[in-house]
DNA sequence: ACTTTGTGTTAAGGAATTGTTAACAGGCAG
DNA sequence: CTGCCTGTTAACAATTCCTTAACACAAAGT
């Protein structure tokens, strides 16, 4: 099998060099750009595994890198890792719905680039299991819409209690623990009290009655079997 | 199960004495150490699951301390949390990006320092899809569920008796004195008496029968095999 | 038979965990 | 700007669980 192919797109030499640097040791090809341009050609020739795209750079930013990318069939399902200086260019990565696959905001710690760039590629190795819809019970629970059908009821919760009930829902029996839910539907580097767990439940419970979600005393919560 | 270490370098005292007091309350097991030769020391010895390094210390600052302690195969996965004085320290860190995992400004907040360190453990924590489950007898015990099973009943025990029972049954035949099961099962360094074993297995025998857990007079208790 | 030693059993606090509510900040829409 | 919605935290109430101590009982030793 031959190498998985990364290509880093930044405007900083220094950046790049540290990276290709860290990425080679785990074994990675890489493939470096200075610009959007660079870029851009280098996947259509390359057809990389993975791209991370830095979003501040001269000339062409790494938005429009994305966007242009998105466009051409051939190469549109490489997955791209933004790379953000600031926590609301990550916002604005978010509010464009771009298809980004994940964000690193910088300060880069070497071990959080690479867990993220497994954590993707593996996901892209998976023929994604992820139907979207999960039919539980008397629920349908549909990630496409995010909202929660039972019968002829519709039931529009907000965006942290319905991905918190289908992550729930989607392993269900499964004891989760505060901690494992805060990383899995909160995120990795997101610093909240664990009882915000809690909280949510609660709401949930309160929405959709107190039969689907277990508590397990000491140890997390369970979506009933 | 045992406690998870942290190990705290830093040249102050105070500093030492405060984190590890809040430390302490939230359950982890610290380490001190007032400079980086110790510090590396500490950490060759203990293998802490986390470390908390002070950049500004005389002789060697935590940034060589981190630098050699990547270098170091063993103990190089071992996540590290900066604790800096100003925001330009924080500057350097990113500059050098030593695979720092985080960083912390002083003066630390207790929550924030807390939140962090739970992140990174949470980050650091095996994707782990193996199941736990335990078949003996016509009893299922399922770790990820905190379920037990016979044919179609469930029970559901609670925390102790559970993992007590799963500590045994995954063990039949032999015999585990009190004071081994205390250890295991409730940790190294919980101070309870040796026959609330008694009590928990009482209650193990009185829901699930008698016919599991064998008691051997004068040394603990026994799966059956 | 009687003492000793070890375990079974029970119930009563107390400790630990969770449920619930309210308050607040930030974002967004009108 | 105002008001609503969401997400978060903190405080207190409610609940469950854990631990202890006391006594009963059984087996082994004297």
């Amino acid at each position: 099998m031959s190498k998985t192919t990364i290509l880093v797109v930044d405007d900083e030499q220094d950046i790049l060099d540290l990276i290709e640097y860290n990425l080679r040791i785990e074994g990675f090809e890489v493939l470096k750009a200075e610009n959007g341009q660079e870029g851009i050609q280098l996947v259509k020739d390359h057809k990389p595994d993975l791209i991370l795209l830095d979003i501040m750079m001269p000339e062409m930013d790494g938005l429009e890198v994305c966007d242009r990318l998105r466009k051409d069939e051939t190469v549109s399902r490489i997955p791209i890792i933004f790379l953000t200086a600031r926590d609301d260019e990550k916002t604005e990565v978010e509010g464009l719905n771009l298809g980004a696959d994940d964000y690193i905001t910088k300060p880069i710690s070497t071990r959080k680039l690479l867990s993220r760039i497994k954590a993707v590629l593996r996901r892209y190795e998976e023929p994604e299991e992820e139907t979207h819809i999960i039919d539980v019970h008397d629920l349908r629970i549909d990630k496409d819409r995010y909202l929660v059908k039972r019968g002829e009821e519709e039931f529009q919760l907000p965006r942290k209690e319905f991905e918190l009930l289908y992550y729930l829902a989607g392993r269900k029996g499964r004891v989760l623990s505060r901690e494992k839910l805060l990383n899995k539907v909160w995120g990795d580097d997101v610093y909240v009290v664990d009882r915000t767990v809690d909280v949510h439940v609660r709401k949930i419970r309160e929405r959709l009655g107190d039969h689907y979600i277990e508590t397990v005393k000491g140890v997390g919560y369970r979506f009933k079997e």
